[in-house]
DNA sequence: GCCGTAACGGTTGAT
DNA sequence: GGATCAACCGTTACG
């Protein structure tokens, strides 16, 4: 079977429904009947699990069928476990980028004090021009208007702090009002669902609910009730 | 049949 | 707040 083409899904001919309903978001069903989540890591109990079969001997393609993993994700896995020694996954999203350089900074400063109505891409375009860059370490022009944000967007910055204090202090007291709760709904739900797949401590890394280490599973029905 | 891996669609987090 | 980008995820299928 050829993979699926640019712009199209995975086949769906295995014969197991291609999508569940998981609280945790759209679930999907592979070939060997297990349940995952595109894009989302497994949960840790069943990385753990994979490790500590393969350490048993026990082959790769028989811990793929027996956890209803993809082998691929075992090889992955395991592969990963013998270089780095750690079973959790590698952090999501992209790493920090380059930041400018205070020097750098300091210029943007200068600059923007000499003639307040430049733009970032010419602020970009001058540090080029005085060498204070080359290509590769110029900042971006986002950075550049975030720079100027922070610097000379203080006092904007002291508004949306009194303005914060004004919302803590109204959630106080609104907390634990019907408005209050209901103004939670969501995160309810979320927490409802992640319990009722009885996820346990999983709950925290997959759904980052720290809330719900403690909870236990029948309390979805707690929590359904009152929804 | 087993295994490594490229390609894919998707999620996440920084900017 | 929304868009963009980069790094990662697990699955699938090829060799």
């Amino acid at each position: 079977m050829m993979r699926p083409a640019p712009g199209q899904s995975y086949p769906r001919s295995s014969g197991f429904p291609l999508e569940v309903s998981t609280p945790l978001g759209q679930g999907r069903v592979n070939q060997l009947g297990g349940v995952f989540i595109n894009g989302r890591p497994l949960p840790n109990h069943i990385r753990h699990k994979i490790v500590e079969m393969a350490h048993h001997g026990i082959r790769p393609c028989v811990i793929s069928r027996q956890l209803r993993v993809s082998h691929g994700c075992v090889s992955k896995i395991l592969c990963r476990y013998q270089e780095t020694g750690s079973i959790r996954p590698g952090a999501t999203g992209s790493k920090p980028r380059q930041m400018a350089i205070p020097d750098v900074e300091k210029k943007i400063e200068e600059y923007k004090k000499e003639n307040p109505g430049m733009f970032s891409w010419e602020i970009r375009d001058k540090l080029l021009k005085d060498g204070m860059c080359d290509r590769n370490t110029i900042p971006s022009v986002s950075s550049i208007s975030r720079i100027l944000r922070s610097r000379f967007g203080k006092k904007e910055d002291e508004e949306d702090d009194c303005e914060r204090k004004e919302y803590e202090e109204g959630e106080k007291k609104t907390k634990h009002s019907i408005d209050g709760i209901l103004a939670n709904k969501e995160k309810w739900l979320r927490m409802s669902g992640a319990v009722s797949m009885g996820l346990g401590t999983e709950v925290e890394e997959t759904a980052r609910l720290p809330v719900t280490r403690f909870m236990k599973p029948e309390s979805s029905f707690v929590v359904c009730l009152v929804y």
